[in-house]
DNA sequence: ACCCTAGATGTAATCGATTACAAGGCTAAA
DNA sequence: TTTAGCCTTGTAATCGATTACATCTAGGGT
């Protein structure tokens, strides 16, 4: 069977007996049309199976209808809470969603500038606080999309983002450790470099000191927010002579690792030493022991920064303002950490 | 300042001196222009910021550069290493990936529709099996995308797919259980009507059946993927008289929410009963007990479903043949389950 | 009966790129 | 010198929808 070519606006306009302006006008201002003609036309519409043709409809409209979501690392199920959040917002505003992931095998400096690119998307949703989008060719900027970081964010800059308060979540995790009775307390952090280790370290050091306690250099863990970060650092651990009652991870995958990899040294949490989370991810309600973590709400999040977006895409253009919306955090309290022995 | 509007090929056109067609056939195509032209092009696209504008190039392209994503389940952490693989896959084929929750909380039947019409994307694939793609209305079949499925199919189906063998999948556990001297062996399923749950529960009673066995009624359990499907299952568990000394489970967050409540209730895992999940997710290593799983490789199963959407692509038009790929699963033993006592 | 207005519809330009075809310039063979 | 043929470049149609503006019709007011 040869390919038939989908009916255009045309084909309707013609079987409706109409001109193309009056089923474009039927189809986008129905109330701008006169009741039997709209019946006429909806009628050669269903008939035809007519579908618009985006492209089309985007070219004339100096839009795309889509918004570009920048992701570090797909593959970390960590996003797939806040992408959904993200999309179900978008959807309902008849948003499509491009996800691109930025840690490409072959980085390309200039696809950063593909990404931010007007006739890509309507705007851009980050959760890349490391991407040098402000390393841009002449007068680029001027011309960029709309553009919200979520989750991640970066420093001295003039974005709208959407977070949750990372030190406080330090807090809560802290101040939880030392009402158990916990003095000694260590800390495994995330990436180098990556905002969320540098706030949820300042959180850290700032509560511990709160409490006259300090944050031992030997008891900070380097890690990548990955379960073989939790391992490396528990190795660590059991290599220190005076170690630290209580371990606050940068986020649950971590924890998890670091747990694991106790238990297989014959290590016992929480009864040897406390361990406690961030993230809240789905699982860490079902971990042995259950985790104690800082929930952040990661579809909300989502939702939130879509929302902000819409709402900076409805502003008049030009505008560009650096609202930062931070949603809280709420210490859960589970078994992987008691008072100490 | 004011909105400037972006260079378009008019621009460069004028700054070089030559007409729009040349510049177009620099871009595209450079070997068909002139060394000096093609320079001064060059010159006047870097100096403009000059970029493609894709809403046009695209409606005169007759192709969208898109590839849509149909998930379940945006929200679900076991299909973020498929989108890693698929977006990975695309996008060194200069094709951008959108993605789509196929569970709005508004679900519209002529969405279905929507998704698969030609100026949305330039193929699909659906990693949701029950998605009715069939029920389209009037010959709008004919004018479709190509279509790939991955990880989930549909019966009687002609669309190509990828997907891993999960009734080999389900003999690799129940084989593994038998071996370490199980007679007593349960599943807890995943979702009624899901293609994988069709599947794996039939390897699973096929597989008994090889070493006359059977697989009694009271010993399925229902569930739906998920860790509180887990959680269910192990209270049915716990009120049997009498009790399987084995439990297959159709995925791994069943397997895990199963033993965390099990835990919770005093019962060993290995010790008291054993346990297999499916999937092989990150965590199932770090566990404890570490999960025995069967692994089906989650990120060359959407680089493969990319690459055959690929294929299907560049087929001369109207070829959609029904390749289905399969991809081995592995089983990984590791510490939930052993031998009864 | 006549004019004016509001409402309905059609005409044609427009969005920005691609490309079939035409046309020009130049080389080389006759 | 002429001409065939190649290489390069330009002209203008095209993709499919939207919408400013022009046009037409019907009805109301005087």
């Amino acid at each position: 069977m040869p390919p038939i070519s989908p009916p255009k606006i045309k084909d309707v306009a013609r079987i409706a007996g109409v001109s193309t302006a009056t089923v474009s006008r039927t189809l986008s201002k129905p109330e701008t049309v006169a009741e039997t003609t709209r019946k006429a036309v909806l009628a050669a519409a269903e008939q035809t199976g007519y579908r618009v043709n985006l492209a089309a409809r985007n070219l004339r409209n100096q839009r795309t209808g889509a918004v570009m979501v920048l992701v570090p690392n797909l593959g970390n199920p960590f996003f797939s809470q806040i992408l959904a959040g993200i999309e179900q917002t978008l959807a309902q505003n008849q948003l499509s969603v491009v996800m691109v992931d930025t840690q490409q095998p072959n980085p390309r400096p200039e696809h950063v500038f593909d990404y931010l690119h007007h006739s890509r998307a309507d705007g851009i949703i980050c959760l890349d606080g490391t991407l040098p989008i402000e390393a841009l060719p002449n007068g680029a900027s001027a011309r960029r999309r709309p553009l919200v970081f979520a989750c991640e964010w970066q420093y001295n800059d003039a974005h709208p983002a959407v977070r949750v308060d990372n030190a406080q979540g330090a807090k809560l995790a802290i101040d939880h450790l030392v009402g158990l009775g916990h003095r000694d307390i260590g800390y495994i952090n995330g990436p180098a470099g990556n905002v969320l280790s540098t706030a949820r370290y300042g959180g850290t050091v700032d509560a511990l000191r709160q409490h006259q306690l300090e944050l031992r250099p030997q008891w900070v863990f380097d890690g990548d927010f990955s379960l073989d970060a939790g391992i490396q650092a528990a190795r660590s651990w059991l290599a220190l002579t005076h170690r630290p009652t209580a371990l606050f991870c940068a986020n649950d995958e971590t924890a998890i690792g670091l747990i694991s990899e106790l238990h297989r040294n014959g290590i016992d949490v929480p009864g040897q030493v406390s361990v406690v989370g961030f993230d809240d991810i789905d699982i860490a309600r079902c971990f042995i022991p259950a985790l104690t973590t800082i929930r952040q709400p990661r579809q909300a999040l989502g939702g939130a920064a879509a929302q902000l977006l819409l709402d900076t895409i409805a502003q008049p253009v030009g505008f560009m303002g650096g609202t930062t919306e931070v949603l809280p955090v709420e210490l859960i309290q589970r078994h992987s950490s008691v008072a100490p022995v």
